[in-house]
DNA sequence: TTAATCTGGACAAATTTAGTCTGGTTTTGG
DNA sequence: CCAAAACCAGACTAAATTTGTCCAGATTAA
């Protein structure tokens, strides 16, 4: 049970453009230029969090991308389920709204043959989560030191 | 963000077993009757939960498996944690714990190239569903009963 | 003994994730 | 104007993971 590396590269990118100052736009040239991802990777990327309105883009030269509001008003709630979101089991609809029941029409749909009492553990996984991201935003994530203790970098 | 079909269809067997009578041993072939799973599959799937030591086998005619101890000493956090724990990604482990900070030898090496506040809120993700699944028995799981009104079996 | 049952490991297919490639379109500075 | 710098879009490929299958062997009750 992970995230894909979408969300993970996604929010380092993310984090980036939010120690920029705000509305400053952001080439993906330099992001990779610091962090060593592949361009064309990221491009998708930066893609989905625009259509999800958590980036704006602007293009041609002097182009580049900026967070859409403040670092402050980005749940990572919102991130995650932009960027997962596109998996086949997504975050918001499959996976704990209906892991052991899809829906079919306006029906919810049992497919084991014994009843069993999964449904509501499911159901409230996916509200631990969903208040747990909706109450951490960018801002956070972005201040927030690592302990240097435990943590080190490479390179 | 999902647990694989080894989590969902263990969790049916468990469930199977559970509704019987305690001890009473169940054998794989009675199981693929009742819930149209491939047999080979499900060996499988016993296998990972016999070596956690949550069932027990009996191998010769007359064998098959039955619950290591009461269902009320089972937790969801021990069946997911040997269900989910062969993945390469697994949930005690990986994908939480060191989400962005792979372990090399004693220290946990970030390997992004701008320093992230992640760390935390991945340990604190898997705190919680430490706790939560950790408060859950199969007891309660194969107890409960679905809602009727939106729970709807087929065949 | 023998039929029923689990055991264990190699193997194969299907699915998903991760990443590449290529040819666009838009914008702007000179 | 126009060429360079940037984003846009989608098909395509490769790698990894999940989801199984197959089958000979070991064990045990009847």
């Amino acid at each position: 049970m992970r995230f894909t590396t979408k969300t993970e590269y996604g929010l380092v990118c993310l984090i980036y453009m939010a120690r920029k100052s705000p509305g400053q736009s952001v080439t993906i040239k330099e992001i990779v230029k610091t962090e060593r991802f592949s361009a064309t990777y990221i491009e998708k990327i930066l893609q989905k969090l625009r259509t999800a309105n958590i980036v704006i883009s602007h293009q041609g030269k002097q182009g580049g991308y900026a967070l859409a509001k403040a670092s402050s008003e980005i749940t990572l709630k919102e991130i995650i389920e932009a960027l997962e979101g596109g998996s086949t089991f997504d975050v918001s609809l499959n996976t704990f709204g209906v892991f052991c029941a899809p829906q079919i029409r306006d029906r919810i749909v049992c497919t084991h043959f014994s009843m069993c009492g999964l449904r509501p553990v499911w159901h409230k996984t996916k509200e631990l989560l969903d208040h747990f991201y909706g109450s951490i935003t960018l801002e956070t994530i972005a201040k927030e030191e690592p302990e240097v203790k435990n943590l080190v970098t490479v390179n």
